[in-house]
DNA sequence: ATCAAAATTTAGACTTATCTAAATATTTTT
DNA sequence: AAAAATATTTAGATAAGTCTAAATTTTGAT
């Protein structure tokens, strides 16, 4: 482990860690095979570019890639991704909880701090924030040793009748959508109990602090929420 | 100030905001030229790079170059490397204050955070802190606008009998000095008085929480003290 | 099983930031 | 004020990361 730790620390550009989350992400946590094509569209560059950097990544061992194969992460790129995610998640909740940004906000700062390299800060910021398990998306934080649990956050749409549910994040995060939560008192957190499903639209009759409000499929199938 | 603003989030390169910064500290806020071969010295660079990259300021005017003849900053480069000093120092008080660092762990952190981009971000850490106008090591934080104020820090040996102060930084930050200062109960923001000034040797006695301390001149001289 | 379409890689070029070594300008010494 | 020492700049090279366009491989349809 402190190998791969060093490594963090002093071997892997930013841009190989992008990389290397592009890889994790798509192929859950690296495991099984991506393309090429697959990480130039998530990165917004050319497969060309793509192609470069694998092979710099193989020859440092940090991915298996096989010409036109596709390339899955090897035990220390997968250390390294985690660690990577681990780092954006614990910022995302701390830009949420001590400097009360909104959802939509935290990423791209959060997308620059996972690059920061200090074993000390992160563990800090971890400690600060009481190490949580989730982010405010409701995604899972690796551990130190880059353990991922699996999401536990499901669509709203998805929940029984009857079962009670906390709102952990939206899937459309525009202006509109966010303005409606608001107005209906559904923030990051908010207790949900789903009463009644529709069979015929899939609306539903949910109750909120006391209060019940009628939602159509559209809005439940746009908000994540983990079961209590 | 907007478009300066502007400039610090989307123009300027983590390499160039490294240089504007050493002009900025060599040259009285970047008023005064300062020599290639000192900013080179600073950077741990060479000569030639430096003169690279001081005509790619020139061209964006964020310096003032004459060939042969230094640079200095002009009005926007020193708002933006205002900037990044303000955002360095805020995050050494952020480490200190709510990580637990140490003052001499901060700097290489702070030197990668001292770039993230985010107006709100810092505007956050600043809110958090609750406004700080001094770092851990005694230094002014410039405000939003970049403006800054004289440092106040002097040396304990400046400071004269009778006199009330509080340590705000270490000159000599080695293992053995640190130990020297835990051992006799101080710390940051410690206050300090000084009872007598021997004329002979400039050693002090001082009073640290009603107990008494005789130091000599060599340790007088590596504390950093703000008279209160 | 062949051929067209799609995906991927290679080749060659560009930018940023750096370096060494050589050339030039400035400063200091005598 | 000329020579020597020092400081600075220029020229040319290198590495990282990206791009376009061309070549190659794989996939999938017939």
């Amino acid at each position: 482990m402190y190998i791969c730790d060093l490594k963090t620390i002093i071997l892997v550009t930013q841009s190989e860690e992008n990389y290397l989350k592009a890889i994790f992400h798509l192929g859950k946590q690296g495991s099984i095979a991506v393309s090429t094509n697959a990480i130039a569209d998530k990165m917004n560059t050319k497969a060309s570019s793509v192609t470069d950097m694998l092979k710099k990544l193989a020859k440092k061992d940090l991915v298996d890639y096989k010409k036109y194969k596709g390339v899955s992460l090897t035990k220390t790129g997968k250390v390294i991704a985690a660690n990577v995610v681990r780092k954006h998640r614990l910022w995302e909740v701390f830009l949420v909880e001590k400097l009360n940004f909104s959802w939509d906000e935290v990423h791209d700062v959060a997308e620059q701090l996972e690059h920061i390299k200090s074993q000390k800060l992160i563990n800090g910021i971890d400690a600060l924030l009481n190490f949580p398990t989730h982010d405010p998306h409701g995604d899972p934080i690796p551990d130190r040793e880059g353990n991922l649990q699996k999401s536990q956050k499901i669509f709203l749409s998805q929940v029984n009748q009857n079962v009670n549910c906390s709102c952990v994040g939206v899937r459309d995060s525009s202006a509109n959508f966010l303005k409606y939560l608001d107005k209906n008192n559904i923030a990051l957190g908010t207790d949900i109990q789903v009463l009644t499903k529709e069979p015929f639209d899939e609306s539903m009759t949910i109750k909120i602090n006391d209060s019940e409000l009628t939602i159509s499929k559209e809005i439940a199938s746009n908000m994540y929420v983990k079961i209590n």
